[in-house]
DNA sequence: TTGTAGGCGTTATCAC
DNA sequence: GTGATAACGCCTACAA
């Protein structure tokens, strides 16, 4: 139930135009021009050099004079230009991570080890949700940055590879793609997924399903293939694809445990392809008074925050997000300076057991 | 339990060498000097300009003349060089979000929100997670963005309003400033308080705790006045300050509410400055038998996705996070546009009734 | 220690 | 329809 309470002053919420902003220039709406390094340098009594020097390389310009110069660029309010100063250093300093989903501390852990690493070699990082395929064109073609960290399964391997090509630095994730200059980053999803099912075995559940995510969805498809290994090593036959496919989220974790109730044969654990649609799974379960983990064992993957706050507590394969992110720009580093990377580097997962499965002590 | 499986291929994991990078610009890394439009002019056999009217103004030069300005463009791997389009130009098109946090749909939500519009109107975004207080100046103060949205407590008012002054476009969330040339847009937090205490006393509860959020916190101060302002109207003296801060962690939930129980005197309801804290607050009930919302109601601040799969479900007051990017964009668009805008514009929130108390249908 | 001059890669204004 | 040419604001040899 929802009460909202009106809205206050909120004013106009009419479309803004949008045409005609092509044509003016931001200094041109206040008739302010920003003072340049000219006006600094005028102001102050030095050439452009000096001022510029000043700034730059504080210690080669007289200590008088560079006051001076300090003093005339508060007095102006003088900002330098980033794009002439990008243009002519021709590096901008700067590398991109490129989100598809920026929701979850999931994304956010990924984001502080990129950050942190970056922040060591004195890079700024920003972080571009993209949605829209020109902002990745304007941020990669254009140099805006000088590298980017790529975790969006939208943006197609072609154009990832035609940057690769282009010889553009740039550290891919979860992504089977290889390139001479381009370092591929993915967790191990098979592993995970093997060490899960292994784990519901050794547990005592005989009858696994696996909840797949989407068709096309290469992780949902590495973590398929660890649930195969394990069923073969326990001497079952796996299936040679997967038996239902959800969307990784809460509601197809929902309906496909209806389809599977309705379906009528149930198996005696679910190992789902992420904790979304593991948290659907539970629901449904809830609902049909079928215990969890007495009657049925269930395991997620990727260890959401929410995973310990459902009841009971939803097992999990954790994914070393933050380490991800620390890799990645660690090795975005190398790339930038030229050094020598590994192409591919694979991440171990871990094994998160709480209550939607036995805890094994002994394991 | 977490059973860590063992590192796999992470190679080189020590620490990569930071000093020189200043001297290298990316192609002397490879060698490769980037090809510009000259270049590509020159394959074509044409002038610069008409290389640049072939990109942009594609309609002012000869269908023949343009392919051929097309092929040689892809022959060469050509890509338009930013710094130098946005010098000449004298803009950015891309405006940036600054966040403190990214954790939670929360901040996802409001990203969501600025996307939309600034799609809209074909401006980018990026998003920076502006720990580093270089990093907000790279983009802000050397106008690598052409105006932003702020929403970072630890961004000092200080440097808000040099901005400000200087007409740096800017719309700044949840603070307390004015400026001529700024917006500032809030949720309508003390207002929102007032409704869910307001509710509480409705609900049947006669004495309830207010746990505020970090002293220093405006949303907890604001959130603060809406309870007094509650009481008031039930002719209760309500405390001058908050009894309890906590940190707006569950932890400090977990705390406050530990000190609580602690101090003998219990409250019949709890309303919580933030959904975190009031996850702390729940658990800690729980685990003194405490019956909610029987024996004791509770409101939380935020409506985090959380706030659905704990158990009760937890009661909240919602904040309108997308309206709030949605308004946010809109208004940095009309303070780009030098159109005329509101210098403060709150919006309104909801009070969403779950678990935490009782649901009143005439309400 | 400071100034002069050239150029980074674009786009826009003019001529032709 | 196309081509010179001049900025945009900054940095850095090099010269003084």
């Amino acid at each position: 139930m929802v009460i909202p309470n009106q809205w206050i002053g909120v004013g106009d919420l009419s479309l803004t135009m949008c045409w005609g902003y092509d044509q003016i220039t931001i200094e041109s709406f206040w008739g302010y021009p920003m003072p340049t390094i000219k006006d600094v340098a005028k102001l102050a009594g030095v050439s452009i050099s000096t001022a510029s020097l000043a700034f730059n390389h504080p210690s080669r310009v007289a200590e008088e004079t560079r006051t001076r110069i300090l003093e005339a660029s508060k007095r102006l309010q003088y900002r330098p230009n980033g794009a002439a100063r990008d243009l002519r250093i021709r590096r901008t300093q700067t590398v991109a991570v490129l989100l598809h989903d920026l929701s979850g501390p999931f994304y956010s852990e990924l984001v502080q080890g990129v950050q942190v690493e970056a922040d060591r070699c004195r890079y700024n990082m920003v972080i571009s949700h993209s949605n829209r395929q020109d902002s990745i064109g304007r941020l990669l073609y254009e140099n805006r940055v000088d590298g980017a960290i790529l975790l969006d399964p939208y943006v197609s391997d072609d154009v990832v590879l035609d940057l690769a090509d282009q010889r553009f630095p740039m550290v891919v994730l979860d992504r089977d793609l290889s390139h001479e200059f381009m370092v591929s980053i993915a967790a191990d999803h098979e592993g995970g997924a093997y060490e899960a099912t292994r784990y519901l075995f050794g547990a005592g559940y005989h009858d696994i399903f696996y909840m797949a995510g989407p068709q096309n969805s290469l992780d949902s498809q590495l973590r398929f293939r660890g649930y195969q290994r394990a069923l073969i090593e326990a001497h079952i036959t796996p299936p040679s694809s997967p038996l239902a496919h959800g969307d990784f989220t809460e509601e197809g974790g929902i309906r496909e445990t209806q389809n599977l109730l309705a379906g009528g044969h149930l198996p005696d654990a679910i190992f789902a392809a992420n904790d979304e649609m593991a948290l659907g799974v539970l629901q449904v379960l809830r609902e049909h008074h079928i215990a969890v983990p007495h009657d049925m064992g269930l395991i997620g993957f990727d260890d959401i925050r929410i995973a310990q706050y459902v009841s009971p507590q939803l097992s999990t394969v954790r994914q070393p997000m933050y380490e991800l992110g620390v890799q990645a720009m660690r090795q975005l580093l190398r790339l930038l300076a030229g050094e020598p990377v590994q192409q591919r580097i694979v991440l171990g997962t871990s094994l998160v057991l709480r209550g939607t499965c036995p805890v094994l002590s002994e394991y």
